[in-house]
DNA sequence: ATGTGC
């Protein structure tokens, strides 16, 4: 049977999108070299795809026999983490939430000994990147206050706890510079030919990776556990989910690597996946339906680009102001005192996200379980003024 | 993406 959502670009090269979603030819175009690279499977893009630097965004790879570091990109481990607060919609005021939040960009160990106890007990390993932990970074990173607007599933929303009258807390962050100096030691060492699997050093890249993982995954809780208590709530991690990394598996009894780079996986439970700060978050249950494997077990990890980060400023400051791009039109507001995020990040500069939940929609690949709406974007306090 | 590259 065919869909409408699957795009077949060549005999181990697809992307899953409807017709209407957005996908730029220069993506497409490094999606099938990738496709070529020695040992390398299958290729599939997600509804978000979009041209990243020298390898796509928004896709997942399946290689057998070696795997290419290069691919995972730099901020290995980057990835969604979704909590539900105790404060009660009802209840609140953003104007006075965004003061209480205040700023939240400088290194956490330096805030208080309490803090820098608090990033001890997780005892990670050493990384010389400790004083990034508990803050957001740059690029497409965010923390964001938003408002459950539509539940689909009742039964799945019930089932992870979730409640319309609860303000939900998402956070997107990675590694930090640790993953990006990984990656770099790496191509130092090896280029972008990838490394055989029994190599030793697939073995000690593995142990990065892990860390790097490691890192991110403690770094996201802090930055949550640090707004959370300068908004004096409580709250309750209801997902933390990757979406770039390595990971080795078995599909159809074939062992090989899927490489996540900008794509959640399918087998890891509830996901979210967020739309541009001016468009809404959906929670979604995966399903394993016919295209599961063909898609790798892998979804979209948010809305993808659609315009390159160098030309947004020059394409909407005739239209807006930064002051007034610090507003969208779903109401929320924007904390981005640095003047390039602001139209880098703009609404406009992403896909629409409806575009992607459809595509997966139509490919049998998720169902809906709740909608929220952004009610506030936290950047960086930094930077320009605005 | 990046306690950032030419």
């Amino acid at each position: 049977m065919g869909n409408s959502s699957l795009q077949i670009i060549a005999e181990n090269v697809s992307v899953i999108a409807s017709p209407k979603t957005w996908i730029e030819g220069g993506a497409i175009q490094q999606l099938q070299t990738t496709a070529k690279l020695p040992g390398m499977h299958r290729v599939v893009g997600m509804p978000d795809l979009h041209p990243g630097r020298g390898y796509p965004v928004g896709a997942a790879f399946f290689s057998i026999g070696r795997f290419y570091p290069a691919l995972i990109g730099g901020d290995i481990g980057c990835g969604m983490r979704l909590l539900k607060t105790d404060l009660s919609i009802a209840k609140i005021s953003l104007d006075k939430l965004v003061k209480r939040l205040g700023n939240i960009d400088a290194p956490l160990i330096e805030q208080s000994d309490v803090w820098r106890e608090r990033v001890r007990s997780f005892q990670l390993q050493d990384s010389g990147f400790e004083q990034s932990l508990g803050t957001i970074g740059g690029g497409n990173h965010f923390a964001e206050i938003q408002q459950i607007i539509e539940v689909f599933d009742q039964d799945i929303f019930s089932a992870h706890g979730l409640d319309r009258k609860q303000v939900m807390l998402l956070v997107h962050s990675g590694s930090r510079g640790l993953g990006g100096h990984i990656l770099r030691e790496h191509i130092d060492q090896f280029g972008h030919l990838g490394l055989a699997e029994d190599d030793t050093a697939a073995i000690a890249y593995w142990q990065q990776h892990q860390q790097a993982l490691d890192f991110a995954l403690c770094n996201r809780r802090l930055i949550a556990e640090r707004i959370c208590a300068n908004l004096a709530t409580d709250a309750e991690t209801v997902l933390d989910i990757h979406h770039n990394f390595l990971s080795e598996v078995s599909i159809d009894g074939v062992r090989g690597f899927i490489h996540r780079k900008g794509a959640a996986p399918a087998d890891e439970g509830l996901i979210v996946i967020p739309g541009s700060r001016g468009d809404y978050s959906f929670v979604v249950q995966a399903v394993r339906g016919e295209l599961a494997s063909h898609s790798l077990f892998s979804l979209a990890h948010g809305a993808g680009r659609k315009w390159m980060r160098s030309e947004c400023e020059a394409r909407l400051k005739q239209r807006y102001t930064a002051a007034q791009l610090s507003r969208t039109a779903l109401d929320s507001r924007v904390v981005c005192h640095d003047k390039g995020l602001i139209f880098e990040e703009a609404p406009e500069a992403y896909k629409p996200i409806d575009s992607v939940i459809t595509s997966l929609q139509e490919a049998g690949l998720i169902k809906v379980v709740a909608k929220l709406k952004p009610l506030i974007s936290y950047k960086t306090s930094g930077g320009c003024c605005v």
